[in-house]
DNA sequence: TCCAGGGGCGCG
DNA sequence: AAAGCGCGCCCCTGGA
């Protein structure tokens, strides 16, 4: 069953009315009309025997629903996000031939994520603009939609999995409300500390703190450059080659391989600046309120389906400042992650029985050593990469041929997928999301390279955009299928924890779900719950049931393991 | 004064 | 040890 909220008033955004829908989208009764969030709340206390059959929320943006639920102490089993769906189903290559692909575009195409909504109390920097964003009335009939979208999927070419697809991408949304509502467990105090540590103390506005000034006065006095602005890389690169350092770029990689006294200060410096501009005391007023840093996902904002971040860099934080996601008290931190899951991924997906054996029980790449198809572990791994990014130079590039022939099923598949991103075709992963189609640009280059009077520069052109298009296509299915894989991994760690017996108990309300092991991180292939302690192990055998069970619904019964290293931790930084 | 684009670097 | 994929965010620069 499905059920849908339809706000009735903009002056009024808590009055809705509440449609149920049956499995095929028809209306059920007349819709009820009642306040939101009030309508999430199941009979309390629930009666006894087993629990009534859940309805499925269908709403046009989780952010819109969810999170005033989440703040009234609240938490939904099952949704459907329309808007996100609805651009899976859009662009697949499973329903290119159903009515909803080839409807013209209409509101549902030109939805925008909405932001999550602000805690209140501890509004986010730009929850001004936030509220201007969000829509006060509903989209006309998402029950329409949601029939438009059943009937796509259930007349596509491949509705099972397009079914799984949207149940585990409308899941991640509920997640992702989840985790910005709850947040990562931060200290302030740790972290200043530590940067006081490193950079010396906080410096008034304007001012670089001590230990970084003093490493540009390092290096301008190697440099014999008094004047000189460290930050600008254009005058960097200027003095560096007037200093004759010999470096065509200012980039780390470049600097570690010569030799000058310049370097070791200007790469502290470079290091240091970075850890102060990006998350310094600045970062630390503006993103951590009351212990918590609460960064805002976008769920499937990245064209592979990966999660994408606003503010705050949630997906980029450096091992660095760690150390300050510290536990409650008398909490653990327990941080799980998928060992080697791209490759595990490529080995389901093309059925490659030789490297799923490969990948049995542990260390994939060293298993790989051990099939005899390289010599060192380092080698598997380089090679591995560059077979899924499209690398061709260096080792990476001589590992090739060797592992093609100890896997060739697996290299096949890149190999495919490279070539008909070249011809400029599209490439879909396990559950059905599809690559979109080259750029606007894509058949100019690609014309003028064939034209007669050709210049030799416009077919180089054309090359290497063709190869850069080829490589994106052959790493799309592999990111991509990993990236349903951790969505079908959080979908089924959300269900197993609000199902765990301490989480329920009989006769009375459900406490709020921060108060039971709940999700607070996820990073591609990484996750972490924050529990109480003494149901820290419990919790870890979940997310390693849950990981399992993730490799079942993508590849079935074929034998590729999905490892997982789970640390039970106060402090982030001690996991791994 | 504003903004787009480049260089650089953090994460997977 | 290589420089191949996907991101967000910082600073600086130069043009409008």
């Amino acid at each position: 069953m499905y059920s849908v909220p339809l706000r009735t008033s903009p002056a009024d955004p808590g009055l809705v009315d509440v449609q149920d829908l049956d499995t095929r989208g028809e209306p059920l009764a007349t819709p009820r009309r009642t306040r939101w969030p009030d309508a999430v709340l199941g009979p309390v206390p629930a009666p006894p025997g087993p629990p009534a059959p859940t309805t499925r929320w269908v709403w046009d943006d989780t952010n819109l629903w969810y999170p005033a639920a989440l703040a009234a102490g609240r938490r939904v089993e099952r949704g459907h996000d329309l808007r996100l769906s609805r651009a899976i189903l859009r662009h697949s290559t499973l329903t290119a031939g159903t009515a909803l692909a080839q409807a013209p575009r209409d509101a549902w195409d030109e939805m925008v994520p909405v932001p999550t909504a602000p805690v209140p109390g501890l509004e986010r920097p730009d929850a001004l603009f936030d509220l201007g964003d969000r829509r006060a009335v509903s989209p006309p009939d998402p029950g329409a939609e949601l029939r438009r979208q059943l009937e796509a999927v259930a007349t596509s070419s491949g509705p099972g999995r397009l079914r799984l697809l949207l149940a585990a991408e409308s899941a991640g949304a509920l997640v992702a409300a989840e985790m910005s509502h709850a947040g990562l467990p931060w200290r302030e105090d740790l972290h200043d500390a530590m940067l006081s540590g490193v950079l010396g103390p906080r410096p008034p506005l304007g001012l670089r703190p001590a230990r970084l000034e003093a490493l540009a006065e390092q290096v301008r006095t190697a440099l014999d450059a008094p004047a000189l602005n460290p930050d600008s890389a254009p005058e960097l690169l200027k003095v560096l080659e007037y200093a004759g350092v010999g470096v065509k770029s200012t980039r780390k990689w470049d600097l570690e391989r010569v030799d000058h006294p310049v370097v070791a200060p200007l790469l502290e410096y470079k290091k240091l600046s970075r850890l102060l501009t990006a998350n310094g005391w600045n970062w630390l007023d503006t993103w951590v309120r009351g212990g918590r840093f609460r960064p805002e996902y976008v769920v499937g904002g990245v064209v592979t389906g990966r999660w994408a971040a606003n503010g705050g860099g949630a997906l980029q934080l450096p091992h660095q400042v760690r150390s300050a996601v510290v536990a409650d008290p008398g909490w653990k931190l327990v941080v799980a992650d998928a060992a080697q899951l791209e490759p595990r991924v490529l080995a389901g997906l093309s059925g490659d029985l030789v490297m799923a054996e490969a990948g049995r029980g542990g260390d994939m790449y060293q298993g790989i050593v051990d099939a005899g198809a390289v010599e060192t572990r380092a080698q598997a791994k380089i090679g591995m990469l560059g077979a899924m990014y499209g690398g061709t130079t260096g080792e990476s590039g001589l590992m090739l041929p060797r592992l093609a022939k100890a896997f060739p099923r697996a290299l096949e598949l890149v190999e495919q997928a490279a070539r008909a991103g070249e011809r400029g075709e599209i490439v879909t992963t396990r559950l059905g999301r599809s690559s979109p189609p080259p750029g606007s640009g894509w058949e100019e280059t690609q014309g003028s390279a064939y034209d007669e009077s050709a210049s030799s520069d416009a077919q180089s052109r054309a090359r290497s955009q063709t190869r850069a298009w080829g490589r994106f296509t052959r790493n799309f299915v592999v990111q991509g299928t990993a990236a349903e894989w951790a969505l079908c991994w959080m979908a089924s760690l959300r269900g197993r924890l609000a199902a765990m017996p301490q989480a329920q108990v009989p006769g009375r309300a459900p406490a709020p779900f921060t108060e039971q092991p709940h999700m607070v991180f996820f990073l591609h292939d990484e996750i972490i719950v924050h529990a109480p302690a003494e149901l820290a192990e419990h919790v870890a055998d979940e997310i390693r049931a849950a990981g399992t069970e993730a490799g079942k619904l993508l590849f079935g019964d074929f034998p590729v393991d999905f490892p997982l290293t789970v640390a039970i931790v106060d402090d982030y930084s001690r996991a791994k």
